[in-house]
DNA sequence: CATTTGTTCCGTACGCCGTACGAGATTGTG
DNA sequence: CACAATCTCGTACGGCGTACGGAACAAATG
C-alpha cells in the first residue's frame, strides 16, 4: 500500500508557495485565517499550557464552532506542528558573531529564550523535524555558526544537536518546577516547607552522604536564583571547551 | 493555609521504612500489591507508551474494577511517580571505574539504556526530583562519579546534570521517530519516500543550502544506524573533553 | 454474642477530550 | 435557474480522570 503525502506540508509552506490559493473556490469564504487560529493557539499555550490547547476551548476563544477548526487543520497534532514552526519563525536571527564560542553561545541563548518563553515547545513529541519553513531556517542559522570551522557535515549536525539539545535541557529543568507548581497548587518553597520533615524521617534510614550534601547546596543556589544565565553557563562553557578543543585539534 | 504533607512520600518510602504496615487493618485484605500494580504499570508503559497507561485500561490488566485502583494511589500522577521510582530501582549499579572519563561514560551508559528501555521515562513532566529512595540512590551514585576530583558540590551536581542530560537528549530523538511512527502508523523511510518530491518542491523556493547539505548527511548517517553508540559518543567525548579540561585546570 | 466502625471493592455518573458524521447555509459554475 | 462544492457547526461516540455512594467484609467494641 503506496503512502499518502502528509497533508500538514502544503499548510506548513502555505507562505513560501502562494501556489493556486488565488483560485476563487464554491462556498462561502473562511471568516477566520490559519494564521490567526494559530497564532492565538500559540497565545493560549503560552498563557495554560499545551494541554490547554483543546479544540473546544481554542474555537470558542475565536468566536466559531468547535468543528470548524476541523476545516482549517486536519487533527490536533497538525495544529500542534503548525504551532511549532509559526513560534519558530517569529524570531528574527541576528546575523552570526566572529568567533566560533560567540557563535555557539549565541546559538544556545536563542534557543533558551524561545523555550523559555513557550515553554510548551518542551511537551512537543513526535513531530518529524526539519518539516516546516521557519525550522529550516532556524536550521540552516545554527548550522552558519558551525560552517567553515573544519567540521564534516555530521559532526556539524551533531554540534548544533549538542548546544542545543544542552539549552533546551536548562529550559526543560526550569520549566519542570514551574510546571509542578502549577500541577499541584503549591510552590517548591511551600512543599519543601511542608515535606521536609518527613522526607528527613525517610532518609534517615537510608545513607545518602553525596547527594544530601550536594542536593542541598544545588538546591540553595538555584533557589537564591542569583544569576538565571548562570545555570547555563557552567554546563555550556564546558561543552563549547570541548568543541573547541576539538576543532583546533584538527 | 499551611500545606500538607505529600501523601505520595510515604508510598514512595514503603520498604525503606516498614513502619506501622504490620498493624492488622479493618475491613477486608487487599488483594494487590502495590509493587504489583506498579509493575504492571511500567510493562504497559514499555509496551504501549504512557498515554496508553490509563486508569481503566491497568485496572483491567490487573484484573480488578477502575475505582479500586484508587484504593492503592491517590491518583494517576502519584502512579507515574511511583512508577518513575520503581523503574530506577530495577537497575543494579555497577562499581565506579577508575577514571573519571570511565564513570562519567558509565553514568550517560547507564542513562541512555534506562531511557531506551523505558521511552516513557522521556515523557514524565511535573515531578519534583529527589522524591524516591531509589531516585536518591541513583543521584548518590552519579555523584559519587565525580566525587573528589576537585569540584566543589554546585558543579558536582551541574557536572552530572550535564552529562546525563546529554544522554536523555540522544534517547529522546531516537525516541521522537518512534513515536512519529507510531503515531502516523508510517515508518520513517516510507514517509521520507512520500514527501521527499512535495518536500523538493516547497524548499526549491527557499534557499537552504547548509541544511539541505547537511541535513542529508545526518539523515543518511541515521538511516545507516552502523554504532548506536555512535550517535552518543560524539557529544559525549565533547562533553567529556571540556569537564577534563576543566578539573584539571583547578 | 451483636453492634459499630473503618476498609476494600466497584458501578454509576459528570465533565472533559478528539473527532466522525451529516444537515443546513452559502457561494461559484454550467 | 439548478447543481455542486465548500464552509459552519450541532450531535454523538468512545475514551479519559475521578467524585460519590452503596455493598461486602473484618476487626474493634459493647
Amino acid at each position: 500500500m503506496p503512502v499518502e503525502p502528509d497533508p500538514v506540508l502544503p499548510l506548513l509552506w502555505r507562505h513560501v508557495v502562494p501556489q493556486e490559493a488565488e483560485a476563487p473556490r464554491r462556498g462561502p469564504r473562511q471568516r477566520l485565517t490559519l494564521d490567526r487560529i494559530v497564532d492565538d493557539a500559540i497565545a493560549l499555550a503560552d498563557e495554560e499550557g499545551l494541554a490547554a490547547v483543546s479544540m473546544r476551548v481554542l474555537a470558542r476563544r475565536l468566536g466559531i464552532g468547535a468543528m470548524t477548526l476541523y476545516t482549517y487543520v486536519d487533527n490536533r497534532s497538525d495544529l500542534v506542528v503548525l504551532m511549532v514552526d509559526q513560534v519558530v519563525g517569529r524570531r528574527d536571527l541576528p546575523p552570526m558573531p566572529g568567533t566560533l564560542r560567540e557563535r555557539l553561545r549565541l546559538v544556545a541563548d536563542v534557543q533558551l529564550a524561545d523555550c523559555r518563553e513557550h515553554a510548551w515547545l518542551l511537551d512537543v513529541t513526535g513531530v518529524r523535524p526539519w518539516l516546516g519553513p521557519h525550522v529550516g531556517d532556524r536550521y540552516e542559522w545554527q548550522l552558519s555558526a558551525v560552517e567553515g570551522v573544519g567540521l564534516d557535515d555530521v559532526e556539524m549536525d551533531q554540534t548544533v544537536t549538542l548546544v542545543v539539545g544542552f539549552a533546551a535541557n536548562v529550559a526543560r529543568s526550569e520549566h519542570a518546577v514551574r510546571a509542578a507548581e502549577k500541577e499541584s497548587g503549591v510552590s517548591d518553597l511551600e512543599w519543601w516547607e511542608a515535606n521536609a520533615g518527613p522526607l528527613g524521617e525517610f532518609t534517615a534510614h537510608r545513607d545518602y552522604p553525596l547527594a544530601g550534601r550536594v542536593g542541598q547546596a544545588a538546591g540553595e543556589a538555584y533557589q537564591a536564583g542569583t544569576d538565571p544565565a548562570r545555570e547555563l553557563s557552567f554546563g555550556l562553557e564546558r561543552i563549547l571547551d570541548g568543541i573547541e578543543a576539538y576543532v583546533s585539534s584538527r
